[in-house]
DNA sequence: TCTGGGGTCCTAGGACCC
DNA sequence: TCTGGGGTCCTAGGACCC
């Protein structure tokens, strides 16, 4: 008898393996993706890894091996990596009638019903459909819990035995805790580098060593996450496939510059192109917000620059999720905690109790639906030709014209898949 | 010159209530 | 000398994830 079985399939160093289906040129290549701003390197191609490149490593750290080691760097390009997942994660949906989608590149399928199903041949065969299809290379896990698939998916990445797709369910007891018994703790989702090392003083160092801590004892000392990674660890199902987002409690915005900004005016228009943005995404889940929250700060890794952060939270008299009302409102709040006289580096905006747009309470006034009906339709269709021509196209004035504060991307690749203008060319 | 952005969950402690 | 017990709500902070 086989019981309910998961698997994790990640995209292999993801934003690479994007930059990569449109410009070949860099396979084989060290590559690495740019945070905004271009500032660290969130994403790295193996050979990039190979070069010592860790994750999150300052740009300004690693840019001399452009020069020794033809390393490439690109500015994140969140429109094409977004794209790219939507088209992969379809896919995959085609493998199982439960999807997770987890993150950006990572997707959680569910198997319940597939007693007589070869998973290990069903996630080769995704493998090579999505490569085939989407140029994307994946990877597989499979286990009977959502940490044993992310487990399984780890080795199926580093063990090359695996070709890509690793089935802890298929190995014997044996063979599982042999691979367990090499693996560091930290790898185990949940255990990150603070538990890591409280677990160490326990002398706590491998998969295999959690595994056969008593879950119950666990909880007492770290709590009930740590009881449940454990049961999870022993094939025991815990946590369970979140097929439906849940709506965000909280949407923020917020952006370093690139430059510093002194003035109250461009702060404010950062604002203001922040609130449009966090509402956007407010109004697409269907929520409004009762609370918001404004903040400001310098770059403390200047030293003995003077550093200033404070933030404001408003609550609106109403709930709302109109772009103009929470505009104004973060724009008190702002003028509220700004100072002259401090070099800014940092913005940002928290939309916050959230709720059902549909639960929203009348006020004692008398605020009725037709007093809303022209701002939310003027809101729907500045959503819909942001959506059709680009963020941003179309937006306030008060989030100003030449945005002298926006975030550098100096080397930006096109948007391919959803802009005519990003085609790529092919030469005959 | 140059160090990302956006989330979640859990726990402990205080205020307050009956 | 004695000074309950149980509950909720809120907040801050810590830990994790990608």
């Amino acid at each position: 008898m086989m019981t309910t079985q998961y698997a994790l399939i990640d995209g292999n160093n993801f934003y690479v393996s994007c930059e990569r289906v449109f410009n070949p040129a860099l396979e084989g290549k060290p590559v690495v993706v740019l945070s905004n701003n271009d500032g660290c390197a969130v994403a790295r191609s193996n050979e990039a890894k190979a070069l010592g490149i860790a994750m999150g490593a300052p740009w300004f750290k690693i840019r001399h091996l452009a020069q020794s080691h033809g390393l490439v760097a690109l500015s994140s390009n969140y429109t094409l990596y977004g794209d790219m997942s939507r088209r992969m994660m379809t896919l995959i949906g085609q493998y199982s009638p439960d999807q997770e989608i987890y993150s950006i590149d990572e997707s959680f399928l569910r198997f319940s019903g597939f007693e007589h199903w070869d998973l290990t041949a069903h996630g080769q065969q995704l493998r090579e459909q999505v490569k085939q299809w989407i140029g994307i290379p994946v990877c597989v896990g499979l286990g009977p819990s959502k940490t044993l698939a992310k487990l399984a998916n780890h080795y199926a990445k580093k063990r090359p035995a695996f070709n890509g797709v690793c089935n802890l369910s298929v190995l014997n007891a044996r063979q599982v805790d042999a691979l367990l018994a090499d693996t560091p703790v930290g790898e185990v989702w949940g255990v990150g580098r603070r538990l890591t090392e409280h677990l160490a003083g326990y002398n706590i160092q491998t998969v295999l060593d959690l595994k056969q801590e008593p879950a119950a004892t666990l909880r007492a000392r770290f709590g009930v996450v740590m009881e449940r990674t454990i049961r999870e660890l022993n094939g025991i199902a815990c946590y369970p496939l979140e097929s439906e987002p849940a709506p965000k409690q909280q949407i923020v915005s917020s952006k370093s510059f690139g430059r510093p900004v002194t003035e109250q005016r461009e702060l404010e228009e950062a604002v203001s192109d922040y609130v449009a943005r966090a509402a956007e995404k407010l109004r697409g889940q269907g929520s409004v917000c009762g609370a918001l929250q404004v903040f400001i700060e310098t770059n403390p890794f200047i030293p003995g620059e003077p550093q200033y952060h404070n933030g404001a939270v408003t609550r609106l008299a109403q709930p709302a999720s109109d772009t103009g009302a929470l505009t104004r409102q973060a724009l008190v709040g702002l003028r509220k905690i700004y100072r002259p006289g401090y070099r800014y580096k940092k913005a940002g905006v928290m939309l916050m109790d959230l709720i059902d747009g549909d639960q929203i309470q009348a006020d004692l006034y008398g605020d009725t639906y037709n007093d809303h009906y022209a701002t939310d339709r003027l809101n729907d269709l500045v959503d819909q030709l942001n959506r059709r021509y680009g963020q941003g196209c179309l937006r306030r004035a008060s989030a100003g014209f030449t945005q002298g504060w926006r975030m550098r991307r100096e080397n930006l690749t096109a948007t391919f898949t959803t802009d005519w203008n990003g085609l790529v060319c092919a030469h005959a």
